[in-house]
RNA sequence: GAGGCUGUAGCUCAAAGGCAGAGCGCCACACUGUGGAUGUGGAUGUUGAGGGUUCGAAACCGUCCAGCCUCCCCA
C-alpha cells in the first residue's frame, strides 16, 4: 500500500464496493417492482451501438458532445450507448408488425455520457426506462407517471418529499400561438422557460426581449408561466389528472406550465420528478410523449410514451434522507465460529446443515479466538452466533448468542435449524 | 467546452516560509470460551503529481491530475 501507487480509475466511472452496490440494487430492485406492478416487461439493447443510430437526430448536443465514440480495429465509429431510446425505436421497429400492442418495456442499465462530473452527474451511470408503444391517450401518460410515482412510494419517498411536475407541449405551443409568438420562435422561448430559474428575474426577461418578442408577449409569457390553474383548459390535462387520481398518485403530481423538457422529441405530455427539499435541483426522472420516434429508424409512425430516470440523483436523495431500508450488503444472518482446529469438522457440518435449509451461513474460515470471531460478526452486522467448544460437542449441543440483544442458550445440535428459522423471521 | 473553490494519515481536519499534528478509525494487550464499553501501548504520510522560487516549501509561482460548485446539456 505504501510503496505501489494504484492506477487510478477512469474520470467519472463509478465504483461499486458492497455498500454502494446495496444502493444500486435497492433502486434496481425498486424500479423491477413498480416496472412489473403495472405488467411491464424487461428488456434491453446492446450497450455499444453506430454512431449511426443517434446521428438520425442530428444537430443532437447529446451525441456529437457527449458521447463516447472511438473507432473500433476495422475504423468503424463505435458509441458507448448515451441514451436508450434510439435503440428502442430500432428494436420496435425491426419487429413492428410482430410485437403485440400496446407494448410495456422497461431496462435497467449502464449509459455513459462524456461531460464533467459534478453533484448528480457522472459519465457512467444506470437508468431505468421505461415505455409503452402504440397507444396515444391521456390514460396511457397516466399510467407511465404512475410508474414512475410508485416506485418513489416503494423508495420510501412521501408525496411531501417528492413532486411530479406535469405540463403538456400542446397545450403550451396553443398558448404561444395566442400571444402571437412565430412557430420559427416558439423552440428558442420553450428553452427560454427552461432555463428562467436559472437566470436572474431582469436579467430574463431581456433575454426573452432579445429573442424578438414584444413587451407586451413578454408579460402575456410571464403571466401564462404564473398559471397554475391553466391545464384546466385542457381536455387532455383533464384526463389525465382525473386518471392519475384514480390510479392513486395524485399527491404525487401538480400541474407546472414551466416545465418543458429540452429534447425536442416530445409532442404532448411532459414530466419531470423533483426532490421538494431541494438538496438536488436536478431531475430524479423526466419523460413524456413522443409521436414520430419510429420514422427517424425506418418504421412506421407510433406513438409512445416513456421516462428515465438515472441512479445518481434518486441515489443521492435516498442517502440523504435515510432511506436505505434494504439489507442487501449483509452477507449472512449466521455465522459459525471454530473453536480450535480439532472441531473444524464439527463446525463445517454444522454450517453445512444449515446451508441446506436455505439459510445463509458464514463458517470463520480459520480457528481463532473468539473474541476475534465476535468482533468479525459484530462489524458484519451478523445477527446470529453459533459457538461449538468441547463443552457443546461432548453434549450434542450448540451455543447460540444473539448479538441484537446480547443474549444466549445452549441447545441440542438438533433444534438449532428450527430455532434459526424462528428467530431470522 | 467556460468560470470559481479545493487537494495533508483509512476518514474529518489543524499546522499561514522554520522539527507534519489532533480526533475518530485501525492493530495489539489487559481478557488463554464471547462483539459494541473502558484503559494502556502501537503502526500509519514522497503533504494529489512533477517542476520552479528560497538557506529552508504542506504553504509562494506556473503546469498536469482529481474532486466540488456554477454555466452549457441532461438521467
Amino acid at each position: 500500500m505504501s510503496e505501489k501507487k494504484v492506477i487510478q480509475s477512469v474520470k467519472g466511472t463509478r465504483e461499486f464496493y458492497p455498500t454502494e452496490m446495496a444502493l444500486r440494487n435497492f433502486i434496481y430492485s425498486r424500479a423491477r417492482e413498480a416496472s412489473e406492478l403495472f405488467g411491464f416487461q424487461e428488456w434491453d439493447g446492446p450497450f455499444l451501438e453506430t454512431i449511426d443510430l443517434y446521428a438520425a437526430k442530428s444537430g443532437d448536443e447529446l451525441v456529437k458532445e457527449q458521447a463516447f465514440v472511438f473507432p473500433d480495429r476495422g475504423g468503424d465509429l463505435i458509441t458507448l450507448r448515451p441514451e436508450l431510446t434510439p435503440t428502442l425505436a430500432r428494436m420496435v421497429a425491426q419487429k413492428q408488425n410482430e410485437l403485440t400492442y400496446p407494448l410495456r418495456w422497461w431496462s435497467f442499465g449502464p449509459f455513459w455520457r462524456y461531460e464533467r462530473p459534478q453533484r448528480g452527474r457522472s459519465r457512467e451511470f444506470f437508468q431505468w426506462n421505461v415505455d409503452m408503444m402504440g397507444v396515444n391517450s391521456p390514460e396511457a401518460d397516466a399510467e407511465l407517471i404512475a410508474v414512475a410515482a410508485n416506485f418513489l412510494r416503494l423508495c420510501g419517498l412521501k408525496p411531501d418529499q417528492t413532486v411530479i411536475l406535469i405540463n403538456n407541449r400542446k397545450l403550451m405551443d396553443q398558448q404561444f400561438a395566442e400571444l402571437e409568438i412565430t412557430p420559427e420562435n416558439r423552440l428558442a422561448v420553450s428553452n427560454a422557460v427552461d432555463r428562467r430559474n436559472k437566470m436572474e428575474s431582469d436579467k430574463w426577461d431581456q433575454y426573452v426581449i432579445d429573442l424578438g418578442l414584444t413587451e407586451v408577449q413578454l408579460n402575456g409569457l410571464k403571466k401564462l408561466l404564473a398559471d397554475y390553474d391553466l391545464w384546466k383548459t385542457s381536455d387532455e390535462l383533464v384526463r389525465l389528472f382525473a386518471a392519475l387520481k384514480d390510479m392513486g398518485v395524485g399527491e404525487y403530481v401538480r400541474f407546472d406550465p414551466n416545465i418543458m423538457r429540452g429534447l425536442l422529441y416530445y409532442t404532448g405530455t411532459v414530466f419531470e420528478a423533483f426532490d421538494t427539499s431541494g438538496s438536488v435541483k436536478r431531475a430524479i426522472f423526466g419523460g413524456g410523449r413522443y409521436d414520430n420516434l419510429l420514422k427517424e429508424v425506418g418504421g412506421d409512425p407510433l406513438s409512445g410514451v416513456g421516462f428515465a430516470m438515472g441512479d445518481v440523483v434518486v441515489g443521492i436523495i435516498l442517502k440523504e434522507l435515510g432511506l436505505i431500508t434494504d439489507q442487501t450488503s449483509l452477507p449472512a444472518k449466521v455465522m459459525v465460529t471454530i473453536f480450535d482446529a480439532g472441531s473444524y469438522g464439527v463446525s463445517a457440518k454444522i454450517a453445512t446443515n444449515l446451508r441446506n435449509e436455505g439459510i445463509n451461513v458464514i463458517l470463520y474460515p480459520e480457528p481463532a479466538k473468539l473474541q476475534k470471531q465476535f468482533k468479525f460478526a459484530d462489524k458484519m452486522g451478523i445477527k446470529s452466533v453459533v459457538v461449538v467448544g468441547p463443552d457443546e460437542i461432548s453434549q450434542g449441543n450448540v451455543t447460540l448468542k444473539n448479538l441484537t440483544d446480547m443474549t444466549q442458550s445452549t441447545i441440542s445440535e438438533s433444534e438449532l435449524v428450527s430455532v434459526l428459522l424462528k428467530s431470522l423471521k
